[in-house]
DNA sequence: CTTGGCACTCTGGACACGCGAGTGCTAGGG
DNA sequence: CCCTAGCACTCGCGTGTCCAGAGTGCCAAG
């Protein structure tokens, strides 16, 4: 009774604050939201909010704003979702249908999430590791310089130069690539290695030295440089808040240029939730300690193969950013499998 | 004589507020450049500067700052150049050097580019259309489905997947590829379309519909989505700059999230100098503004094959920035030519 | 053409003041 | 036991005033 009614003062100070971002107090409560109650009975139930960590004030005469504990609860227990109207939802589903290949996927999705919530968007290239190979091709460039080409299951190419000592004939070449091609074909990535590792073994003496040198770094370029890649958009986003606050943006400009930060923050899934969400100092990475990451991932709910999420202030409406990652997630899962 | 100090009084306005980024007075300039004469001098010589429009004052008891004019005859004909140091081309050479592959390359050369200058950094991949084809593969992917993957002399691989009405045999396929590396093969992108207009001529009639329909997405993915690609960073250094000044940061991050607006920047270069300068409103871009350009073409000199630069507030290091652009851009066009 | 002098203008920081929002506390009522 | 009304208190914020300092423009003399 008095619990509920304090989870429901929490939400409406979240509410409030996520709509105006000034600090709400307890008569302006009251006024919007038709709690039953007086002013002075909020402030009873704020003082004992403060009391348990879930809001302060920034001064004395000013307002209650929720804490980051405050947030996680309201996330966790009390906000409503808002699933997406069905022309949104349409809208989503044209958008994305329209591309034309990974890229193309890729490059729309980032814009679609931050368009729809108005905050930095990241999207994960489909990892690597969680894929399997579809098809290698390998294409002598020059007499002394291939290129190799992987296909994965989830549409993502990679390529690599390879630089031979000496040149390799056309047949061998040929032989190679059907050897290659028939050994790692639908093996998830982490087993190419291994797959790669016996494949000398049935060619002629002489040719021996010129294959061992292309595996080696074929097996070098597949395995060292296993580069997981970010692209990420709606950076312009960032300054509209930092108008109307004090969030200093350079520090959150910083840490997502590093891609070892972005793949950090997209990493970490959580397993009960399709949504995850990290907020303020939960995420321990320099320099986005006053922001939230809500990320899902994407392929398989089970067994996602990237993932994809925002960037935004403490204070964003949880509850639509939310819907819209996972209707976002949902949707590039579909297109993926299409594909 | 009276013409040089003027230009001198210029040249020392630009510097001190660049270095200071306040508006500079009348004092200041003597005491800080050794002209021999007062200050009252001086303001003489600013006001005929201001008459011609190449400094003003944001208010009566302010000292003058540039306008766009006066940076404008800055970089034309007072600054002088600041050439890289030897370690300073050491750094460069070795960094880019470590890369892989084209992909590599431009990351790298973005970052550095960024660091350098302490601004946001441009590098547009090689132009497809003043590139030639090196090699062109077509794999199957599946029955119905193919990958064209098409390789240029610069080193940038496009892929692009096409769907079949019905499957193809892999004797069709291998010819198909024949010729069409045939025709390709060394020719400028921009002959492609036509070299393939009339490959379909040598099949067999029982072959002839599959191969126009694969030709026909050929040409459809080749010429219709010639994607200009454009990688920026240094996003981090403009919330620097917008501390210190009114400079407002969103309408800049907006327009830089524009790939058309990159590539208009990157597009136009000047012929007769290696670096081009844009300042301020010469820059016809909407939120550019109040930002400088500069760029430069890499590949050959006399005929590029992209260019790559940086965005930065007017009151930037134009002396600096330049030959720091010129000396990445040299390079860059260094390490192509060796891949 | 340069220079020193002088009056003038304007910004920015310091300070004081009052308003208003919001709180915490206490006493009384259901 | 919980809610409520009332009241005193705190404090940030916006406004107004003032002053110092920097810088200018102009003028007359060298």
């Amino acid at each position: 009774m008095l619990e509920d009614r304090r989870l429901a003062v929490l939400r409406a100070i979240v509410e409030d604050y996520v709509a105006t971002h000034e600090p709400v107090g307890s008569k302006a409560l009251v006024e919007r939201h038709h709690l039953g109650v007086s002013p002075a009975t909020i402030r009873n139930d704020m003082a004992a909010l403060e009391e348990e960590g879930y809001i302060t004030h920034p001064h004395t005469s000013a307002g209650r704003i929720p804490t980051d504990r405050g947030y996680r609860l309201f996330v966790d227990q009390i906000s409503n979702v808002k699933p997406m109207s069905a022309p949104e939802r349409k809208a989503i589903e044209r958008f994305l249908g329209d591309a034309v290949d990974l890229d193309d996927v890729m490059g729309r999705t980032v814009r679609l999430l931050a368009q729809i919530t108005q905050q930095v968007a990241l999207v994960q290239y489909p990892s690597l590791e969680r894929s399997s190979v579809r098809h290698v091709e390998l294409i002598a460039v020059s007499d002394t310089r291939l290129m190799l080409v992987v296909i994965m299951d989830t549409g993502r190419v990679e390529q690599r130069v390879i630089e031979c000592a000496a040149p390799l004939s056309e047949q061998v070449l040929g032989d190679l690539r059907a050897r290659l091609n028939a050994a790692v074909a639908d093996k998830p990535f982490a087993f190419v290695s291994d797959a790669l590792k016996d494949l000398d073994k049935g060619f002629d003496a002489s040719d021996q030295r010129f294959v061992q040198a292309v595996m080696a770094a074929v097996l070098e370029a597949v395995t060292e440089r296993i580069e997981e890649r970010v692209v990420l958009g709606g950076t312009a986003h960032l300054a509209r808040y930092q108008q109307s606050f004090p969030m200093a943006i350079q520090p959150v400009l910083e840490a997502l240029e590093e891609q070892v930060v972005l793949l950090r923050l997209l990493g970490e899934l959580s397993i009960e939730s399709p949504v995850t969400v990290r907020i303020g100092q939960e995420n321990d990475v320099h320099g986005l300690e006053s922001t939230s990451v809500v990320t899902a991932g994407y392929g398989r709910t089970d067994e996602p193969v990237a993932s994809l999420g925002v960037v935004g202030p403490t204070h964003m409406d949880y509850a639509g950013t939310m819907s819209a990652v996972h209707a976002v997630a949902q949707y590039v899962s579909k297109i993926l499998k299409g594909q």
